[in-house]
DNA sequence: AGCATGCGTAAGTGGTTACTAACGTTAGTG
DNA sequence: CACTAACGTTAGTAACCACTTACGCATGCT
């Protein structure tokens, strides 16, 4: 069972943040350099407030940081927000392997019994 | 433009999928060796019309397979579903890395791990 | 045929989410 | 101080999601 506790890290708010496209196209604004709450909002069709959202569920699932200058809010994306993600993916994606390598392993012996 | 395309592939019922925990848990619980509806069912304290529309979701985005067998639907993880958010996550993971690199390269001195 | 098993589907419901509009707050400027 | 700029926050709403109950549809057995 620590398997499970790999992936029961803080993999939720992490992929409920994804699990929108705007999000996803927020981070990808703010990965390579931080831009500013005004500067993210100009590039949707929705109002600024519902920037603001997104930005607060990605900040609250560490995927972005928060940096103040003066009166404007700047955000980056976190890298390290991402790891837990990569965990699980990587869990699953070996999970798949696994299974890959017993039925190799099976065409030897002919079945298995639970 | 490029790597927006490649992130819209079909990212979206995948993430909407595994932003599920029961979900997540059914994925791992068929990811090793198929199981039959009922049999993934008996693991939850939900109805099993609850968990046969969650698997309804998980086929959907391609995250399982499903196979008859007389009456019982034998469910069985797809590797391969998982490839769109690998993608992603790559992309994301990269821009980080260009963003680490630009700024190693506008300082003197490179500063790695914190 | 008749009946049971194993599952999906339909309809309806409470809770959550993504949005808009209006208001509040903080930092800078004259 | 007053005033503006740049945001976040609150309140309210429409759409969505996960769930349950009831029903329908095959397949297998006698």
């Amino acid at each position: 069972m620590g398997l499970s506790a790999l992936s029961a890290d803080g993999v939720d708010p992490v992929l409920r943040a994804l699990a929108e496209p705007r999000r996803r196209a927020i981070l990808r604004l703010v990965s390579e350099h931080e831009r500013s709450a005004g500067e993210i909002a100009a590039e949707f069709d929705i109002t600024r407030p519902a920037i603001s959202q997104h930005l607060t569920v990605l900040k609250d699932a560490a995927l972005v940081t928060e940096r103040r200058d003066g009166t404007r809010r700047l955000y980056l994306a976190r890298r390290e927000g991402l790891r837990a993600l990569r965990t699980l993916l990587d869990e699953l994606w070996s999970a798949g392997l696994a299974r890959a390598a017993s039925l190799a392993e099976a065409e030897d012996a002919p079945k298995e019994k639970p």
